[in-house]
DNA sequence: ATGGTGGCGCGGCCA
């Protein structure tokens, strides 16, 4: 069994603790994280080694960052989209245990007539190329992260508010499509699910209290891959607790 | 209610 998990820590100094005592609770063979906020300097790698984990990171001070936490090696790491000349550190490429992971922090986008939407669809259209040269590369790929993304009306804990607004879009919405097109698998639409399932509420208005939710953190996995995925959960735990992410940890288990 | 909260870092940006 292998499980890959992914979190959008928003800040890995505060959430230390937090990633800590989730690692030792469920184990994880690998956990993809994102908006870790450090420079690489910065990087808390010895509490994590100590915890049994192995690191990559791209970091960045201040915004976005990724890191790739696994029991195992990881090798032949990237850390760009090739061809997008960017400082902004939203990527990360490592193989693990003979398995492709490719963490993203795909970008916000802000809104539907702002530059960074623009740049948030380039980057998509990059990617997809991206995409389908690893999954040449590597017929065990999973890509995984924050995508920004809700693909579906019931990834929407209101779909009438939220309709065309960035992160719903119809833009962003074909450009994930493509990822699945390419040859990739929503892992968590394998397995029934609970309705109203989200990974991401606003810190503002109560969110997470009244669910009002987003689903935009996905674990996608290869057809190859996807064939031994046996369940694809979000847990909601770690948002329940003091000072939390405004994630959850998405966690997929593989055979 | 065109806001609300949180991280970073100390004013304003980003999400």
């Amino acid at each position: 069994m292998l499980t890959i998990a992914t979190w959008n820590v928003n800040s890995l100094r505060v959430r230390l603790a937090q990633v800590l005592d989730w690692l030792a609770t469920h184990q994880p063979d690998v956990l993809a994280l994102q908006e870790t906020k450090l420079s690489d300097p910065e990087f808390p790698g010895e509490a994590l080694a100590m915890a049994g984990y192995q690191t990559a990171f791209a970091g960045q001070k201040t915004y976005n960052g990724v890191a790739i936490l696994a029991r195992e090696p990881l090798v032949d790491v990237v850390t760009d989209l090739p061809g997008l000349d960017d400082s902004q550190r939203r990527v990360l490429g490592a193989t693990v245990a003979g398995i492709r992971i490719l963490n993203l922090y795909v970008p916000n986008g802000q809104s539907v007539d702002s530059d960074k939407y623009r740049y948030k669809l380039d980057w998509l259209d990059r990617l997809c190329a991206f995409v389908g040269e690893e999954l040449q590369r590597h017929p065990a790929l999973v890509v995984l992260g924050d995508f920004n993304i809700a693909p579906q009306d019931r990834d929407v804990h209101d779909p009438v508010a939220w309709a065309g607004k960035v992160l719903c879009s119809e833009p962003e919405r074909v450009a994930f499509r493509r990822l699945l097109d390419a040859g990739l698998v929503d892992t968590f639409r394998q397995f029934e699910q609970p309705e109203h399932t989200f990974s991401w509420w606003d810190y503002r208005a109560a969110g997470f209290r009244r669910n009002y939710g987003l689903r935009i953190d996905h674990v996608l996995a290869s057809r190859q891959l996807a064939e031994r995925c046996r369940s694809c959960q979000v847990d909601r735990t770690p948002r329940k607790l003091e000072r939390p992410s405004d994630h959850a940890p998405v966690v997929a288990v593989f055979d």
